[in-house]
DNA sequence: CTCCAGGTTCCGG
DNA sequence: CCGGAACATGGA
C-alpha cells in the first residue's frame, strides 16, 4: 500500500493517546496493521491512522469520525484522577496511559461479543474476519480491501449452518436470534442507546439470545458510552479475586460485581479494561521480585 | 493429550 | 440466589 491509496493525511492534536493500546487491548479486532498505522473501517467507513507525537494522523476527510470513534474528547487526566488509589491499578494506569475506550457501531460491538463467549481474543478477531468477508458489505476505496460488520439484516437472513460454517460453534444460534430480535424490532438498540439508566439498558440487551451481563456489559462500555460498566469475565474476575479479596473464600459473582461498582467508581470502565490489559500482557511472565 | 479461552443458558438445591 | 453441566472450536 502507498499513501497515495489512503490519500492525504491530517493530524488531530492528540495528547495522552495511544493507539496500539488502544487498538490491541482486546476491544476492538478487526483493525489490521498497515504501513506505519491500521487500516479498518468505523461502521461502513474507511480509515487509515497512524500515531503521531501528540496527534493521530488520519486520512483527510476523516476527522470528525475519527475523533468520536476513537474518543479524543474523553478528559483522561480526569478519568485516572478518579481511579481509587491502590498498587495494582496504579501498575495497569502506568502500563497502560493513554489507552482509550473507544466508540463502537452498536450492533457491530453487541454482535462481536455475543461471538466472544469463551473465545480468545485472536479467534475472536478470526471471527469478525470471516464474518465480514462473507457476508459483509465491502467498502470501496483506494486501501487494503476493506468490509463492514454485517448488519442485522445481512445476518437474519442467514441459516445457523451458514453461521457454524464461520466457526461460531454453539454462538451461531445465539448470534442468528440476535439478529432476528433486532429486524423484527423486538429489542431496538438506538433506542437502548438513549435510555438514562444502565441497568434498564442493560436488562434490554439481555433480552438477546447470547447476551448476559458480562456481554452487555462490554457492548455498554465499547459502544453505549457508559464508561461506568464494568464487565467481569474470567481475567478480570481472577484480578478482582487476588487482588482484592486474598485469602477469602465464598466471594460470589454479586459480591464481585457490588464490590467493583463501588470501589471503581464513575470511570469504572477504564479501570477494568487497564487491568484486563494489564493482567492479559504480563500473563505468564515472571515479575521482578 | 489436557487445559483454557473477554459466557450463556438451563436445571436442581 | 447459588453452583454445575452442556455447549464448539482452536491455540498453547
Amino acid at each position: 500500500m502507498t499513501t497515495a491509496a489512503v490519500g492525504r493525511l491530517v493530524a488531530l492534536p492528540a495528547t495522552e493517546f495511544d493507539l496500539d493500546l488502544t487498538l490491541g487491548c482486546g476491544q476492538v479486532f478487526h483493525w489490521v496493521r498497515a504501513e506505519s498505522g491500521y487500516v479498518g473501517a468505523i461502521g461502513d467507513w474507511p480509515l487509515y491512522v497512524e500515531q503521531g507525537a501528540g496527534e493521530l494522523l488520519v486520512s483527510a476527510g476523516s476527522e470528525d469520525t475519527a475523533s468520536r470513534y476513537f474518543a479524543l474528547d474523553h478528559p483522561l487526566p480526569e478519568i485516572y484522577a478518579s481511579f481509587p488509589d491502590d498498587p495494582a491499578l496504579n501498575t495497569a494506569l502506568e502500563f497502560c496511559r493513554g489507552m482509550r475506550i473507544v466508540r463502537q457501531p452498536l450492533w457491530e460491538c453487541t454482535a462481536t461479543f455475543i461471538t466472544s463467549a469463551m473465545k480468545q481474543v485472536a479467534h475472536i478477531t478470526q471471527i469478525s474476519h470471516v464474518l465480514r468477508r462473507r457476508f459483509g458489505r465491502r467498502i470501496a476505496w483506494e486501501g487494503p480491501e476493506l468490509y463492514a460488520y454485517p448488519t442485522p439484516e445481512a445476518v437474519a437472513a442467514l441459516r445457523e449452518e451458514d453461521l457454524r460454517e464461520c466457526a461460531l460453534g454453539y454462538r451461531a444460534a445465539h448470534l442468528l436470534g440476535a439478529a432476528r430480535k433486532i429486524v423484527e424490532g423486538a429489542v431496538d438498540l438506538e433506542a437502548i442507546a438513549r435510555m438514562k439508566d444502565d441497568d434498564e439498558a442493560r436488562a434490554e440487551l439481555c433480552k438477546l439470545p447470547g447476551v448476559g451481563v458480562k456481554v452487555a456489559n462490554c457492548a455498554l462500555l465499547f459502544a453505549f458510552e457508559r464508561l461506568k460498566s464494568f464487565p467481569i469475565d474470567v481475567w478480570i474476575e481472577r484480578v478482582l479475586r487476588e487482588t482484592y479479596f486474598q485469602k477469602k473464600r465464598k466471594i460470589t459473582a454479586a459480591r464481585l460485581k457490588e464490590f467493583s461498582a463501588k470501589y471503581f467508581g464513575a470511570y469504572g470502565g477504564y479501570a477494568q479494561q487497564y487491568l484486563f490489559h494489564h493482567a492479559r500482557s504480563t500473563k505468564g511472565r515472571k515479575t521482578r521480585a
